[in-house]
RNA sequence: GGGGGAAUUCCCGAGUGGCCAAAGGGGGCAGACUGUAAAUCUGUUGUCAGUGACUUCGGUGGUUCGAAUCCACCUUCCCCCA
């Protein structure tokens, strides 16, 4: 089966401009594509993962690879998909988030000689000269054609501004640019990008007579139609800072019964006939399946050996066994403790388990906490230094554990 | 440029001088049920030293014993006319 085949086969491509000929050219691995990343924040989520699992498929199928980081864009901002203006950001904060970005993507990407490039739009964009750009570019946009398109719908109503409007004008602009200097012939992105990238290569047509190609990948929905990667915290992140590989797992592990097959299709790199045949799976086997899920993409994104360890400690929690050696842990000092002791109120904040006193007092008294397996009842319940010692374990609600430990 | 409207807690949205930490819904958290799923039901949901105190209704001032609510100015957005 050949990479377009395989890209359909697990249902990621969303749109495409000219089918035939897209198959023609990545099949043979003869396309140079890009695909844009706004440094929107200092860290890649789940939605930028699958399009670097993109990238990488077709790096492998012999295609080249131009990651754009938008150093440029991040100036305006898309307003693609989105009520509200985004908030404009420093630019300090727009570097450091590339820089961020840069590290990142190495880990997926390969960007060894002649293998992939990355290149920022900073380094075209903001030099351009206003009045040249308006009778260059302008002149090929029809205001009404992009007033119909779907990106901007949801802003029509609640107000978009120019500046943002604009956003359309310097993608198309990339893409137009890395056409005629790096050869770029396609590019892929979001399936809430498709207008966006539309608009360049309708460019590329207009200024070079050329035809240019674009793709878009499915979104991640779950079964509600929302998009996935997301907790009420905000993001699923892949920087193990900001999002511990054991949660990262944990995310995965807990996905609906009806969004596991499609997950693992979309996002992991197993072979298709071993998924065709877990499709096969019902009711709790499919518990397996979530397992299965889980390892594979925390492997991807932080290693074997992090996927490993979240997966024995989410074992050892769930199903009763011993190993509770890499449970997230909380550190705790001397001098944070009084009289030799501490209160569960404090040891609950400094363990980040709840955003407010009042909050785990009420997660006491709705009895959603346990020590070491045994409910609190009380919220003026102590523990000494000899207890924490060993280490103590926290469980909140079901899934949440957590272990307190005096250094 | 002229006229009219709007801004409330995580989100939507009621509230138009004291009964307001602010209805209702969504979301979140917890309990029951389960398979670490979904659905359902129940409780809860500003902060803290918790029968109390403190902070919050776009911002800054003002009126008042008392302001989310009235007045002035500012900011942002929406609609209509040009």
């Amino acid at each position: 089966m050949q990479i377009f085949e395989e890209l359909k086969a697990r249902g990621l491509i969303a749109q495409v401009t000219d089918e035939a000929e897209i198959r023609e050219l990545i099949n043979n691995g003869k396309a140079t594509f890009y695909i844009g990343f706004d440094p929107t924040a200092d860290s890649l989520h789940v939605g930028h993962f699958m399009a670097l699992c993109l990238m990488k498929r077709l790096q492998m199928a012999g295609n080249k690879p131009v990651v754009l980081v938008g150093g440029g864009t991040g100036y305006i901002g898309d307003p693609s998909g989105r009520t509200d203006m985004r908030s404009m950001m420093t630019p300090e904060q727009i570097a450091h988030n590339c820089d961020c970005f840069k590290k990142q993507m190495e880990r997926f990407i390969d960007f060894g000689e002649g293998k992939a490039i990355m290149v920022n739009n900073a380094d075209w964009l903001l030099n351009l000269n206003y009045i040249e750009l308006l009778r260059d570019v302008g002149a090929c946009f029809s205001v009404n054609n992009m007033l119909r398109a779907e990106c901007y719908k949801q802003r029509m109503e609640k107000g978009l501004s120019f500046l943002e409007f604009n956003y359309m004008i310097m993608q198309s602009y990339d893409f137009y640019h890395l056409y005629q200097h790096y050869g770029c012939n396609m590019q892929f992105g979001g399936d809430d990008q498709w207008s966006n990238m539309l608009g360049g290569t309708e460019l590329i047509r207009r200024k070079l007579g050329k035809d240019a190609y674009a793709m878009t990948i499915t979104l991640l929905l779950n079964s509600e139609g929302k998009k996935m990667g997301k907790t009420a915290s905000g993001a699923v992140w892949l920087d193990p800072n900001k999002t511990s590989p054991f949660e990262f797992y944990q995310y995965w592990r807990n996905v609906g019964d009806q969004d596991v097959l499609k997950c693992i299709r979309m996002l992991t790199f197993l072979p298709l006939a071993q998924i065709d045949e877990m499709d096969k799976w019902e009711g709790s086997q499919l518990n397996r399946a979530k397992e299965i899920l889980a390892y594979e993409l925390t492997a991807l994104v932080h290693g074997e050996e992090e996927a490993k360890k979240a997966e024995t400690a989410a074992k050892a929690l769930f199903a009763g066994g011993g190993d509770d050696s890499n449970m997230p842990t909380t550190e705790l000092s001397a001098d944070q403790l009084t009289d030799g002791a501490i209160g569960i109120m404090d040891l609950l904040t400094i363990c980040e388990l709840v955003p407010s006193r009042g909050e785990g007092r009420r997660l006491i008294q709705q009895g959603g906490l346990t020590v070491d397996d045994e409910k609190v009842t009380s919220i003026d319940a102590k523990f000494t230094a000899e207890q924490l010692k060993t280490g103590i374990k926290l469980r909140k609600g079901k899934k949440v554990y957590h272990k307190a430990v005096l250094k």
